[in-house]
DNA sequence: CGCGATATCTTCAGTATCGAACTAACCGGT
DNA sequence: ACCGGTTAGTTCGATACTGAAGATATCGCG
């Protein structure tokens, strides 16, 4: 007989979870390793002094303060444990980061590039970033233990982009193997609304929260989920595909060839063509959201709709998941609460009670740099972390 | 610090993981326990020699043989470990079932009752018929190591039975403590589709799919989802409200204050409604999937628009969540493909690409029972197996 | 039929992990 | 300043678990 998923829990060795557990919290005390490890004190001290003696380990310093009792001393794991490399590509932006093991960034970098070019020049792009912010970090290549990048649409489970609009050069491309090969080094590939969601629930705005949906609102619209405690990807690795969600079945064909999808509403296509007649100055999503927090009743409304919108999906997505929180994030969520007021009555309006007061709707507090630190947050998993 | 939801993996004692792996599996060799649990085979090995010798678990006598190799000794928790109780109820009906820990029924029974009846009164009879099957399985109360009970309607955190037009009398109720009590045994209520999906999941049709879907379709409609092996409940346990998914946001007014919610399409008072002008002597959705089955054009279409309905709020949930498999049980369900084909046809038209290529959707194999016996599940996940 | 391939199960010495008891550090009240 | 309450971290003997090596059982093939 074949074995079959599996479904029960699987033993890891106490070492490994230690190193896990500090790279997932970036730092912790003895006590709280012992807790969300589930390995008894003694044997966390034990595990510990080894991992110091190695040097792997570091003591913070300072100590982590309850309101009673003795205060713990601070764990992370060091800076000579190695790095990893964090990657964002969007439709007309790339951004990388080099971290250290307690998501702590050494460098970064940023810059623009052209929508429409082909995966291979983005990928020669991306490879001479990642040598400039690994010098400008200080960190030789045989340092980084993993990297993980974002990107803008559907990763399936080949590790090959699917349909998407945003970045039509790298449809149909292996970018995992792609990108592994030019950097010569472990490399992951996820969606970004995925890595949002992955940050924004370990160091965000969604911190100790078991279920959370990250909704990442640019030009097209996705979602991340995060279930307990955990990335979910679905059978297939396309779960979180918000912006086909049906808003109204008489509404205007979407190119996945049904009607009145959200993007359809709240899609910078759609934002950016309803202001064209009355503002035709108006181009990018950013510009936007400055006008309508400069005051400009206009671009308010079309943000407040878009909202609407988007809250009326995601009504639907609270009945069927209900999650205990949704970060909201993406160009758009700039806009702050002109998006997420309306948003949120749309929930509380289309979403059962219960669903709808369970849910804590709010934006992401790592910003612009929510998917990027997600790929950290992937590399991390990633990473060999109990190599020495 | 308080400390957060325990994300990372907590550690469980060697003897308790190969014993809620024998609950999980019903019936497992050695080998398999030591691949399901993490533990190695030597570790299985000593471990199941003092169950053996303590009586917890049985050698089934069976070898289960693969295409090479060795065949392994089937192993199950043995009759004399104890029992569990498994109770449905549903609007019209009332089942009971005891079972050993590998989940083999060894007494049910079913029974009709009135739909409208107070929760204490509904109780009574709860209590009665655990009593005779207890009787008819020649068993003692002190031998049932849990009691699970599965109630049609959202069931919250508070083990309270929420909003539900099903069973009138138990909203509000807190059906978990007033079971509990009556019974004086440990009891664990949860959502009936929840259970469908858990039973489904480990024993049916969905065995061995990590992701998968319940629906159930009767009175109502509801889902409940399997992620990662595991029941996923929602951060008020309330997700799997698929029913109130808008189907036409121009449609008729639902209870729940929306329009055009699944419900009011495919919940069997639309069904039977749609019919009553043609088909007055119809009542209830068994009849009707009678009838079609038997040819009858006019119920097979109702039933066959139904499955549309459903299969567009599917559609959307694919989208979202991207199950492997979605199981249809439920009243309506017994109409097969008759249901089925529709449902597929609305799935591939409403949902994104690759969402709708990696779900198979199909009928319940447990059928009827699949509620019950997710209940059984529930009680063997609840059931403290370890104790002797 | 015997032999290699494959998989299950067992034995046993070595070690990782645990539990209980203890020390350490900090708070607040008297 | 002292003392009870509370949480953090350590020590050490007891034990549960592991890993490697080997015995056992079945299949398929020449």
């Amino acid at each position: 007989m074949a074995d079959p998923a599996p479904l029960s829990g699987r033993r890891r060795d106490g070492r490994g979870l230690v190193v896990d557990a500090l790279a997932s919290r970036g730092a912790a005390t003895r006590a709280e390793l012992a807790r969300t490890t589930g390995l008894a004190p003694s044997t966390v001290t034990s595990l510990v002094a080894g991992l110091l003696e190695e040097g792997l380990v570091v003591e913070g310093g300072e100590v982590n303060g309850g309101v009673v009792g003795r205060p713990g001393q601070v764990l992370k794991l060091g800076r000579k444990a190695g790095v990893v490399v964090g990657i964002d590509l969007g439709r007309r932006h790339l951004k990388t980061a080099v971290s250290d093991l307690s998501h702590g960034v050494l460098a970064r970098q940023e810059r623009a590039k052209s929508s429409d070019q082909h995966a291979s020049e983005d990928i020669e792009l991306i490879a001479a970033m990642v040598e400039e912010v690994l010098g400008a970090a200080g960190v030789g290549r045989h340092e980084v233990l993993a990297v993980a990048m974002g990107l803008p649409g559907p990763v399936h489970t080949t590790g090959e982009l699917g349909d998407s609009t945003i970045l039509p050069g790298w449809v149909g491309v292996r970018a995992q193997e792609a990108l592994t090969e030019a950097l010569g080094l472990p490399v992951r590939v996820d969606n970004d609304a995925n890595l949002g969601a992955l940050s924004e629930s370990k160091w965000g705005a969604g911190a100790g929260v078991a279920d959370l949906v990250y909704l990442k609102v640019s030009t097209g619209i996705g979602a991340g989920l995060v279930i307990n405690g955990q990335l979910f990807r679905g059978a297939g690795h396309t779960a979180g595909e918000i912006g086909h969600t049906v808003i109204d079945p008489g509404g205007p064909v979407c190119r996945c060839g049904n009607r009145g999808c959200l993007e359809m509403y709240a899609g910078s296509q759609a934002i950016l063509s309803s202001l064209r007649p009355t503002h035709p100055e108006v181009h990018g999503l950013a510009r936007v959201v400055e006008l309508a927090q400069a005051g400009e009743a206009g671009c308010a409304r079309v943000i407040a709709d878009a909202g609407r919108s988007i809250g009326t999906a995601l009504a639907t997505l609270c009945n069927i998941v209900n999650p205990g929180c949704v970060v909201v994030g993406g160009t758009l969520s700039l806009a702050g609460e002109l998006l997420l007021e309306p948003m949120r009555a749309a929930v509380r309006r289309g979403a059962v009670r219960s669903a709808a007061d369970d849910v804590r709707v709010t934006i992401a507090s790592l910003g612009h740099d929510a998917e990027m630190m997600g790929a950290v947050a992937l590399a991390l998993e990633n990473a060999d972390l109990a190599a020495r």
